[in-house]
DNA sequence: TGTATTATAATACTCCGGTATGAAAAAGGA
DNA sequence: TCCTTTTTCATACCGGAGTATTATAATACA
């Protein structure tokens, strides 16, 4: 029988072809041809994997989704700097901000094809289902995780843990936006995250970072 | 001589059908002839006021920064309720708020057009510097707004005014994005905006929805 | 070794959309 | 009224990009 080839190894490697190219031109400027060459293949094997470019669009999303859940999950399970505080809560969620703020190459690159595969899924039910799946889920573990801060006393007894989630998950999508266009840099985004999770805690003054919030 | 006809009324009327287009089917599916038909015109027409396509787009980019500063400004003008009201920035705020987010047809038109732009800006220093100047126009006033707000006791007094003004747009930058796909229903949008700013007051307790605003 | 089946590639097809061209219509002034 | 300039429109052109077709190379199994 003929060549044996791992077929999601070759659908992956478009896929990361797709978001390098989405990264540097944005995700229209992934004309299936330039997604072969920077695949380092030819159109027609693009065309063997994928019998259309929409079908190839939905993979890479999927893959997209994979592995941004993967990272925060991972931030969650090895939260290095999060065992080792004394506030686990507000580690997590700084470093859940860090990790979702597009600060490097790959996450720029992946936020950007997030975005343009967001605009384009409105009026794509099947897409904005999939959208909402993740938001849920993140959404309702950050309030988790508030939630919990408050037992432990780390955060503000006042706090209303869903709309905290939802306020701050959408701080970091506006500021993710920001950083892409260049309206923030990555220090000021950074700087308005502690700011913000400074607020939630119990303490009067800062401890996140060595910052004076300080009032007479 | 020949007739006479309004260029730039012709324009603007060209630029609305844009918007519409853009609010139903987003930018990409604004095809110039199908702006065209929904300007009632014919394609010749729309190529006699505007000659290349990309001219008409950076057209309606200015005409949207026209009415979306005109519209906030007229926030700032006419605060209905801030003027009547006890706490005039959180209420211009809250204003400000309402005036920015998705909340009907108008409005999502408009932000998804401007979403659309801000995504092709990226690598188009032309338009990044437009972006820039409007967004720090705004973050300007915002902090400006706070800072007062904070000499008049009506604000806390240990917010620091720059980064209010950055974590305030950012969220409504995020609710904005949210509401548009159908992650927030506009409802949730409002509560979370409200309960932002609620925090930033002086008193313990909410006041920004119809409050009569008496004090100890 | 041969063959069947898959992988890869090259090329042609076709539609779509921006652009260019030229003609007809309209209207103010001589 | 006629002319001139603008406006409007219809249509042709051309390139780009997704899709389809076909050919060639490669490999596992009989």
């Amino acid at each position: 029988m003929p060549k044996k080839v791992d077929h999601d190894e070759r659908r992956r490697c478009i896929a990361e072809a797709v978001l390098r190219i989405a990264g540097r031109d944005g995700l229209d400027g992934a004309r299936l041809r330039d997604v072969a060459v920077e695949a380092g293949m030819s159109l027609g094997s693009v065309q063997h994997y994928f019998a259309s470019k929409d079908e190839m669009l939905r993979y890479v999303v999927h893959y997209l989704g994979e592995h941004v859940t993967e990272r925060i999950m991972a931030g969650v399970r090895a939260p290095a700097s999060a065992s080792a505080s004394a506030s686990p809560v507000l580690s997590f969620l700084l470093s859940m901000a860090s990790e979702m703020l597009p600060l490097d190459a790959r996450r720029r690159a992946e936020l950007r094809a997030g975005q343009a595969f967001t605009a384009r899924a409105v009026g794509a039910p099947e897409l904005m289902e999939y959208l909402g799946e993740g938001d849920r889920w993140l959404r309702e573990r950050v309030a988790e995780l508030i939630a919990q801060g408050q037992r432990d006393g780390e955060l503000r007894a006042g706090l209303d843990p869903r709309l905290e989630s939802v306020v701050l998950l959408a701080m970091l999508d506006g500021l993710g936006s920001e950083l892409l266009v260049g309206l923030r840099d990555p220090e000021g985004a950074l700087a308005a995250v502690r700011y913000h999770l400074d607020r939630l805690t119990a303490r009067p003054a800062a401890m996140t970072t060595s910052q004076h919030s300080s009032h007479p």
